[in-house]
DNA sequence: ACTCCCGGGACGGCCCGTTTCT
DNA sequence: AGAAACGGGCCGTCCCGGGAGT
């Protein structure tokens, strides 16, 4: 019982995420997804009640995902700084290799058309980096006068527009190396020559800057 | 008689480009945008042929303000590293003030959706960046080991980036202090000291790093 | 164009009629309307917004006939016993020749499955009645002590009863006759003796008593 | 096992009853029915077949009321036309008191929606009440030249006709004043000078005539 | 020349009446 | 007897042509 529910749910709930990543959620029809693995109509409609209430799922599906990543990350990267950019790479590598959070990426960016049910875009990932930057500061790693607001705000910025860019040139081929080039650039303005210098190496792939 | 019917075609564009950049091109009916303005489905129809035709025009009419901007910004700024600077401020104007640009924007990212007449999102924009930093260089203003295309893509998906946040947050509103933040990042690493400290009052606005 | 409008319309309605009367509201579907007659469901969309705006112009249509019956059939018959004999016969009539009088007081029936915007059923009628039988109260027509109220909720209640039983077993054959034994068994009642003498020939027909 | 089948049973039919009732057979879904109690579409189609079934199971048993009924009235009223008042007196209380008779006399209103296993409407009341209007002119009560096969169907029509009336009226209230004031209207009509003034008293409720 | 009324199909999402697995 | 799955149909309405009107 239990069981070929919970699959046929989860295969629902893959084939929304296909889809709805490809043509967004005002563009994509019930239709699309059950034929797209051969589900009917009446168990998309036992599993989810609505064409909203699916993409609610496949959002909370990809939030359900960071607070895994950052408890398992913390304890091997104590240093706040190279948290942040373990971090980073991290969901730069979840996003080129999951189609659950490069949909509910997309869904929520797209939040307005779908319901106030779906969480604001953005805000749960800058209050994660002030925080991180705030523990930054206090393990002395900052440069002085750096606004802690403003500069989460670049720096989640800085990474979903190259999420977007990378997904238009090549489909999310150098992700990681669009990473290492946000840091290269990021890192001389935030963090004071110490840090730098020990940072230098993580983010030496061949781009920016040599 | 021209004059009534360029009239009405504009009226048309803009209600479109008003209800497009609102719910994106999907969701938008062609109802939706009549109604807006009061104008009838056959008057649509009889200046653009179909859904997609009237999108593709949304998205030229703020493709042609790219040139005019350009050759209007350029022989006012010689310096290519000013040009970028004042050229990122007027597109953020620009997104800030007009509906057609926003509408244009978004369109040119749903594009898979309208169908390949319209252009490619970001690669003008990059290209353009690339030229202008490759004059950045001749004109001795460049930090040395500077990869071109990988620098003027991470520019231009950081304002990309900060486009959609801003967007989230405030209404358009502290956008120009975001490109300021965005270049007091960006700058360190990529010119050198002379110019970084010629340029540095040009973004001193209360971002970033004070 | 008008004219082709209008008398799409006029079709539309029709069918939605016929279909009304022999299936209910709810049985019916859109669908078996508009192939009753060959039109498309564009043109059923373009008069009607709804079903149940459909449904409600069926009842109006049905509606507006009374107004008119009435004003027509009043300065005939001065005396309001005869007057209500006689409207009941033409409402019998109606009943039997026309589809959209039967959709009508079906609908009108149904009215908690449509909504609140179609009138309530037989109060009009009651109304109607009740006032008729003031009028021969006047006209010292009336036995003495009867309960105008009752009555006229008797009266319609019977003709009511006598429309759907005629609809079971004879597809609206014998209508008249059954009018002729309804008056037959309520005049007795309801007039005087003189009164009921001059009535007799009218309600001859051979039915309920010879 | 068995007890608490046969009261499931019992506890959907009631559901069902009270649905069918309150919108018709056609706008009755089955999630409805088991929502009002709680119990599971599997119960139910393990006890019904179809929805036809469930709405003829609810015809049937409220058809197998009437036998009971008239059995039970039958020994106390040998005289036919007091029987007749009697029986018509028991039937407005049940319609009144009982949702499966509502719920059955509407269902078999719509039969042509459901199927021809659901038995007509009013053909068995009919041919019952000729048969007592029969037994009734043996016993010398009738007028003569009553037509027994028209006056049988004017009572029921009028008696349908109430419960129509009264059921839009006011809910269910007083059909049992209006049983007496269809009795009033009627006799005259139907009984001669003995057996009305007999009747007389039984129908004397203030309606109809005082 | 330009506008608009009117009509045409085609899905869209929802949900319904039913079986099939447990 | 219940949980799960199945298709199909309903109503809304969408994007769009042709013909009448000005």
């Amino acid at each position: 019982m239990q069981e070929r529910a919970s699959r046929t749910r989860r295969v629902i709930l893959h084939a929304a995420a296909e889809t709805f990543e490809a043509r967004g959620y005002a563009a994509t029809s019930l239709r699309d997804i059950v034929d797209l693995e051969g589900v009917s109509k009446g168990a998309l409609y036992f599993h989810f009640p609505s064409k909203e209430a699916l993409a609610i799922a496949v959002v909370k599906e990809h939030y359900d995902l960071w607070p895994e990543v950052i408890t398992r990350l913390r304890p091997r990267y104590p240093r706040a700084v190279r948290l942040m950019l373990e971090l980073s790479r991290e969901v730069a590598r979840l996003s080129r290799e999951s189609v659950m959070v490069r949909a509910g990426i997309r869904l929520v960016l797209e939040r307005n058309l779908i319901g106030p049910a779906v969480p604001r875009p953005f805000v749960s990932w800058i209050t994660a980096t002030e925080m991180l930057l705030g523990e930054s500061r206090e393990q002395g790693d900052l440069l002085p006068g750096v606004d802690l607001e403003n500069m989460a705000r670049f720096i989640v910025a800085s990474f979903a527009g190259f999420q977007q860019i990378s997904e238009v040139r090549n489909r999310h081929g150098d992700s990681s190396q669009c990473v290492n080039t946000m840091w290269q650039c990021v890192l001389p303005s935030l963090v004071n020559g110490d840090c730098l210098s020990e940072m230098a190496s993580l983010v030496h792939g061949a781009s920016g800057r040599s």
